[in-house]
DNA sequence: TATAAATGTAAACAATTGGTTACTTGATTT
DNA sequence: AAATCAAGTAACCAATTGTTTACATTTATA
């Protein structure tokens, strides 16, 4: 059954464009041409199925918050002990920024927006706050364990997770020119991974 | 004597609104017209001394730059043991990310366009040369006076030290929304420096 | 199979953009 | 005081932008 027709690979094709252009160019930056183009769509049927780029560029970070959360639970953190817990929820954090670039760069268009497309979304909030109980529960247990600190704030310790990653990566163009090495190379990845998994366990440690 | 005319406040006028303009809107979506209009400069006069919209922009980022390390050095951190060197600077870079949120937004904009902006400036490669042998002397320091592990790396722990503030401060607005607190009132600021001093401390000590 | 709805295309539009041209005015120098 | 140059203005331009109009074709349905 040959389609010349297909709706659902065309809206696909542009959200998976608009993703890159996103990331890529920022909000400002990203051109709805361009997006057409990549997506090999005529750029009417953006507005067709999306309205807008203001509301594509809403959708697609939506989707990017809720495909790393949607990653996070995955990782069915609940059957490790604390430590292990943590020390996954690290790797994996740093991996997924690594393996997924494009997150990075939306959420800092989104706040450069004053966060004005997320803040309608309630799904987007009840998919963090699942994501807060699972770090809470893991402090509590490493408490139990007696391995962790007790009254560890999980919100500040969630924070600080994402930054250490989150920050090298970012700024990994200036940080490379500043510190006057390649931010990028696999060693000097290897080694800030395992920094930041030495960072979160001493933080937590008794 | 009254002067109708200045070319220094001229271009220190379009300095400061292009600082703002790229600050709130990045690059691409800053506006030439929006700066002059700031600036209270005829558009003409941003060509007339910058050249262009990009030579501007490189400009402002690299003045953003070095203003940050100039603050630094003026906190004298050599005066101070170890422990209160690192606990200062931690407590300084906070504050500045604080008082000067445009900082976080150009280098942001900057890591967007891939650096190219900072490639060719010498001085800001000089200038964070001198400010990673500060947080080294810190940390060499700090094993003297037996308060420090060894081998700790002072990229990375510089890195660390911004990231812990500055990812909290770039992503005020998503954070706000996802962990369903204001991250910016009074209480949560003083929470989290308490919090980020904790984490680099914990990290260097024996 | 006729019809309506969904999917797609080409071309154009009005507004905005970074940058420029042509010109005027003020300050400095000889 | 004339001449020269720097500083400043107003109007404009070509290119680009997000969005729309008008039209064509395919698909599902009564």
């Amino acid at each position: 059954m040959s389609r010349t027709r297909d709706p659902e690979s065309t809206k696909r094709n542009i959200l998976a464009a608009a993703k890159t252009e996103f990331a890529t160019k920022g909000l400002s930056g990203a051109r709805v041409d361009d997006i057409a183009n990549v997506a090999k769509v005529n750029k009417r049927m953006i507005y067709h199925y999306f309205e807008s780029k203001e509301n594509l560029f809403k959708l697609v970070i939506e989707k990017a918050y809720l495909d790393i959360r949607e990653a996070e639970l995955k990782l069915n953190l609940e059957h490790l002990d604390a430590k292990s817990a943590l020390e996954t929820l690290v790797r994996f954090t740093w991996k997924y920024y690594l393996d997924n670039p494009e997150f990075i760069r939306l959420v800092n268009s989104e706040n450069l927006h004053h966060a004005r497309h997320l803040k309608t979304s309630k799904e987007v909030v009840q998919a963090n706050r699942n994501y807060v109980g699972i770090v809470q529960s893991i402090l509590d247990r490493g408490v139990q364990e007696g391995e962790f600190r007790d009254q560890i704030d999980p919100v500040n310790l969630n924070i600080t997770i994402a930054a250490i990653g989150y920050y090298y990566l970012n700024n990994r163009f200036t940080g490379s020119i500043i510190f006057e090495q390649d931010l990028m190379d696999n060693e000097a990845l290897d080694k800030r991974l395992e920094f930041n998994i030495e960072t979160i366990l001493k933080l937590v440690s008794r």
